[in-house]
DNA sequence: CTGAAAGCGCTAACAC
DNA sequence: GTGTTAGCGCTTTCAG
């Protein structure tokens, strides 16, 4: 309730001074400290709307994601969420569910809140950042880009990354390869698609069968029914890459109900599976550096907003735990398990 | 960019108008026609920052939780947003990873930023919410109440819980059960392990062996360390008690690595495990609802904000899938996933 | 029903 | 180095 004018009567100096001494600007020392017990005594709390409408830019960061429930998302946001903090920021969350129509509306509130800058997993290609690059709001794209806007990004190598998976289900035996990947015009899900393709076709010297190509929503029920569909077939696969790890996890429920296992039956998630990986089941999964891609892409985004104007960063994020040369975690989960122990 | 009073003058009335017009009040509808033509003409986005400094409220909602990345916490921060976004809020996300100081360093920065409301599970039983009550402020706790005040508050009942979970192990034979809670001080965990003593205590007409009632950390390295305690005992348990989600992984990591494996060996998880139960793993779960947690907190704190005046409501959460009296859902993964498919 | 104008709390010229 | 003061963009009395 104590404004900065209530700490400038009762410490005998001009608002003036309280704000210098407040955001670190020199000031004669037995001012200063006038000023703090001041606030003090008062319990001064700073409005940071105030600040916010004077200064056209808060302290609040908006991050916006397809989906908080994915563990990929939910460790890279609460790495955004410490780097923010450690500096004195805050996050916004904006779970986008993947609709560009929410994203929108979201993109339209983080202008209206001035916020200080953007990091955004687009839902779709066909996204539209003009209003945020007008405001010259600092953006960094994590996960996906943002086709048409030249912008700082933190990724990870999908197509490279999608082959190698498919080649290593290969290099396991596995000669009908089925992939189940995310919605058409998602980045991620094209690229991840792209690189599945490539493998098979270098193996087989031929396009993979379009049955064995599907696309679906990134969803536990997408997986479930996708995987269901391959089965049908005439000509079932004997091993699936999934494009990410909720349709891995989808994809195994199918799997296990009808009493095919993994390692027999070859399944690679491209993607983290948290808690399952402590298990003993016999699924390949990649590890993707979520939370390293939040951290990187919070210290580009608060480089910018502290003025950094040079130009886009596009930074293809390196593998952590390595045991190949592609930098990918590829132990067997009951492996990693012996190993961490 | 534009304001409004760009749109005002562009309309030919006054900001009053258009404010009124964008805010809903009734208006001479050619004027309201002029108006929202101008508004569209020159890509007004009105800025909710200058509305809060004049309102002295946000269309901010603060969630406070101590671990993002533990799934019960991330389904309830998700339907909390989805909750929020539908009446035109958005969530501030404070992850206080259960550090006091932590919290009331966001506290202090929910207030700066004049936020509408608060929803909050409690770092500690000692927290501070003096100044946020002042300030009117709407609160809501999820999880864990604030002792001393009283606020509205969404739990799930955690000692009848802990209880009727201790003696679903004793009734599978179990008859050595320790119990694995989190901080002392954290009313979950102290709630959770007086369930079990309750269970035991009955069962045995004498207080557990004190080497079976641990605390720790709430997090996967606390449950591996206690399991391993637990494990090197002169006389182990045969049986564990998780008082949470991330306890039960942890534990279950020493316990595989050892090769003592579930049913066998008895565990009891007091809250999901999201992609673990999809595996056969003779684990015992009880489901927590957390999405509903969020749903009905947001809820009850929309209400307050927008004028619901009465006494504090003490929503204690049925469980939804019930299976049996106690509302809780205790089958087995494997079995669940035979029903479900 | 509509308009004029004050003012929310703070920052940043600008003047001293 | 310090104080004065003009706004930032909006809402909301208060007159009319």
């Amino acid at each position: 309730m104590a404004t900065i004018y209530d700490v400038a009567n009762r410490a005998g100096v001009s608002t003036a001074t309280v704000s210098r001494v407040l955001n670190g600007v020199e000031v004669n020392a037995s001012m200063k400290e006038a000023v703090l017990k001041a606030a003090g005594a008062l319990h001064y709390v700073p409005n940071r709307t105030a600040r916010t409408l004077r200064r056209k830019t808060s302290e609040i960061i908006a991050m916006m994601i397809p989906d908080l429930e994915n563990p990929f998302f939910t460790s890279m946001t609460k790495a955004v969420a410490e780097r923010a903090r450690a500096s004195g920021y805050t996050v916004m969350l904006c779970d986008t569910d993947g609709r560009p129509d929410r994203e929108a509306e979201y993109l339209k509130v983080a202008v209206s809140e001035s916020v200080a800058g953007l990091i955004i997993a687009p839902a779709s290609d066909a996204i539209n950042l003009d209003e945020v690059i007008e405001r010259g709001l600092p953006v960094v794209c994590i996960d996906r880009t943002a086709p048409g806007y030249d912008l700082d990004s933190v990724v990870v190598d999908n197509v490279g990354g999608a082959r190698r998976s498919t080649e290593l289900l290969q290099q396991a035996g596995f000669r009908h390869i089925a992939c189940i990947s995310g919605p058409e015009h998602v980045e991620t899900a094209d690229q991840r698609t792209a690189g599945w393709r490539e493998a098979i076709f270098a193996a087989a010297g031929a396009a993979p069968d379009p049955d064995y190509d599907v696309r679906t929503s990134y969803s536990v029920a997408g997986g479930e029914s996708a995987m269901a569909a391959l089965l049908d077939l005439p000509n079932p696969p004997d091993a699936v890459f999934a494009a990410n790890n909720t349709l891995a996890v989808g994809l195994l429920r199918t799997l296990l109900a009808q009493g095919l296992m993994p390692p027999a039956y070859g399944v690679l998630a491209f993607g983290d599976l948290p808690l399952l990986t402590y298990t003993p089941l016999g699924v390949m999964v990649v590890h993707l550096p979520s939370r390293e891609i939040g951290e990187v892409a919070a210290d580009r985004l608060l480089e910018r907003i502290t003025g950094f104007d040079g130009p886009a960063r596009h930074i293809v994020m390196p593998n952590i735990v390595t045991d190949d040369q592609s930098g990918m975690d590829l132990l067997r989960p009951a492996e990693r398990l012996a190993n961490s122990s």
